[in-house]
DNA sequence: ATGGTGGATTTTCCA
């Protein structure tokens, strides 16, 4: 099993790219943020045409989140149990092959500090309770999308300058860190030792070329799973495409 | 170098 996350800012906009990269990369599941279309204008007959099903969370000029899949996805949940209309379409949650897939586009958060911050916070702590609360400790659970954090150092380009902001904080690394420990391992540090390996680059100041990126986007599995897993990787191609997303797809498979 | 770019919707918000 392929699974894959990307946040591809803007569904619509990413069209070509998106279908460019699914025939290519061919996952079974591909766990997509920042659609930024309500579920009405989400192109599902497009992508039925590349072979793929759709489960759509979406809302109007923001946020939004989708799941792909080659085959059939169990019940949905959209949002955490009890949202309302002013909450963002940031988490979706199925069932695809016996695998729990919980898809999340965690809040940017602006700046360390500010109101949205702290919103960040919040909804990392809702996110927490939400999985404690959903999943046995048993259960075959991926956690995808984008997180918005850098975990570590060595996932920071220039972890000096990137020391207390937004996506590098303690606050925020705590918060994930809480999360993980529900029992999830980051499937690309399960293959990969390294530092300097990156999956968001900022558009502005040559900052992809120069390679000044973060490791913000994660495919997280639980230890019945993980046991499973073969590789992962980051899929650096459609960064270099034009007028691409300013994330890149992250990839890992699992033999089940 | 406190800017720079990009998407959706506007004359700004969000990332």
């Amino acid at each position: 099993m392929k699974i894959a996350t990307w946040n591809v800012n803007s569904v619509l906009a990413r069209l070509p790219h998106l279908t460019r990269w699914l025939d290519t990369a061919e996952p079974d599941i591909a766990c997509l943020q920042e659609t930024k279309c309500t579920d009405d204008k989400f192109p599902i007959d497009v992508l039925k045409e590349h072979g793929y099903g759709c489960v759509t969370f979406g809302q109007q000029s923001y946020n939004g989140v989708a799941i792909l899949a080659r085959g059939e996805c169990g019940t949905v949940q959209r949002g955490y149990p009890g949202n309302d209309e002013a909450d963002h379409a940031r988490l979706l949650a199925t069932q695809f092959s016996g695998v729990q897939i919980v898809n999340v586009y965690i809040p940017n958060g602006q700046s360390v500090g500010s109101e949205k911050f702290h919103f960040k916070l919040n909804w990392m702590k809702r996110l927490r309770t939400f999985i404690e609360t959903h999943y046995t400790n048993t259960a075959r659970v991926l956690l995808c999308g984008d997180f918005n954090v850098a975990p570590e150092n060595r996932d920071v380009h220039n972890p000096q300058l990137w020391q207390e902001r937004i996506m590098c904080s303690e606050a925020e690394r705590s918060a994930l860190a809480e999360i993980k420990e529900l029992g999830f391992t980051d499937c690309f540090r399960k293959h990969h030792e390294e530092g300097g390996k990156f999956s968001w680059w900022d558009y502005r100041a040559g900052a992809f070329r120069r390679n000044n990126g973060l490791r913000i986007d994660h495919i997280w599995a639980t230890a019945p799973l993980v046991k499973y897993s073969t590789s992962a990787s980051i899929d650096f191609e459609p960064r270099t495409w034009e007028r691409p997303s300013d994330h890149a797809p992250m990839v890992a498979e699992f033999e089940l």
